[in-house]
DNA sequence: GGCCACATGTAAGTAGTTACATGATTCC
DNA sequence: GGAATCATGTAACTACTTACATGTGGCC
């Protein structure tokens, strides 16, 4: 699924506008999708043109006004297309497992560092999806709640086998 | 790293083919990274056009010729500069998390559907990797035997609780 | 006055993929 | 004769990101 499917989507469960709709995506999606305002913006106003959104402008207080989105009909039954639609298949893009991958090569000084880099990295990220896991703990939201816990796991299970490689790593030296 | 450096890595260790760089995306670095030929080969042109590897035509019995390209010095000294470069973030793509992520408002039906459907692609991604680590059981390329383990412990992880996730929906029924 | 969070948007660039096009050789 | 594997390449397209541009309102 693409942008226009996911932001059909969030609003599926309700009005959002860009910038909330940008907020869900660090949040919730962070794991497994994201999207930039560059992608966010253009496709509300493709969404809008086409009928399959409809905005209005929501005045705030203490705050710039927003353009709030909501789905059509239309809308909804272009969604359902969407999940109904063939799965894509999944890809992971790891920049630290490509450079894993060239490590026979390299000094194990090296290698070592690259695996400390990558141990925190990585923690970091499980960290902040750990805080974002916070805010499911009483959720009914099961599934959404599952998507975190999968990150979570995913997570879990490189950093036991990285800490693994580091100790093999100074154990050779 | 993009396409370049890792062709340059790939190089690095040995002159191959388009066609051969290929096959390694496709059994070796399958869980991490990938391209097409349409970005393989005007890559390979490029790098040869700025002197970072050389081109030979080698004729092969009962099959066509072959364009085998070796690094030079220079593409040695870049493929480094590559390595050395701070990492990007890893991120994961996911079809089938984006459209778990949308299951609460689903019936269970569709999603008991969605959960094996997910399964069965994982173990099958699961399989033609564990296929691919038989190849190192007794390799010395402890980094690149790392890269796959790292793939088989991920795909294990999501196995593990997707198939949790199927037995909690089933017991709703 | 300066910084931060909130808020929207565009233009140029990136890094690819997909589909097309071609051809050798082997096996059935 | 047709399918499969080996082999190379290009043109059109895709789906974004990055950098830029602008502005509000609150807090220190």
């Amino acid at each position: 699924m693409k942008i226009q499917g996911v932001i059909l989507g969030i609003l599926n469960s309700g009005p959002h506008s860009g910038y909330e709709i940008k907020r869900q995506f660090e949040e919730r999606f962070s794991f497994f999708f994201n999207a930039s305002y560059g992608s966010i913006y253009p496709t509300l106003s493709k969404l809008e043109k086409d009928n399959l959104i409809t905005k209005i402008t929501v005045r705030q207080d203490g705050k710039p006004n927003k353009h709030v989105y909501t789905i059509s009909e239309s809308g909804i039954d272009l969604f359902n297309e969407y999940l109904n639609a063939p799965m894509e298949l999944d890809m992971f893009l790891s920049d630290f497992l490509t450079h894993l991958y060239f490590g026979d090569m390299a000094s194990q000084e090296s290698m070592e560092t690259l695996l400390r880099q990558g141990l925190k990295g990585i923690q970091e990220l499980r960290d902040k999806l750990n805080e974002q896991y916070k805010h499911f703990e009483n959720s009914s939201l099961t599934f959404q709640k599952s998507c975190i816990e999968l990150g979570l796991t995913h997570y879990d299970s490189f950093i036991k086998k990285i800490d693994s490689m580091l100790i093999a790593v100074e154990r050779k030296e």
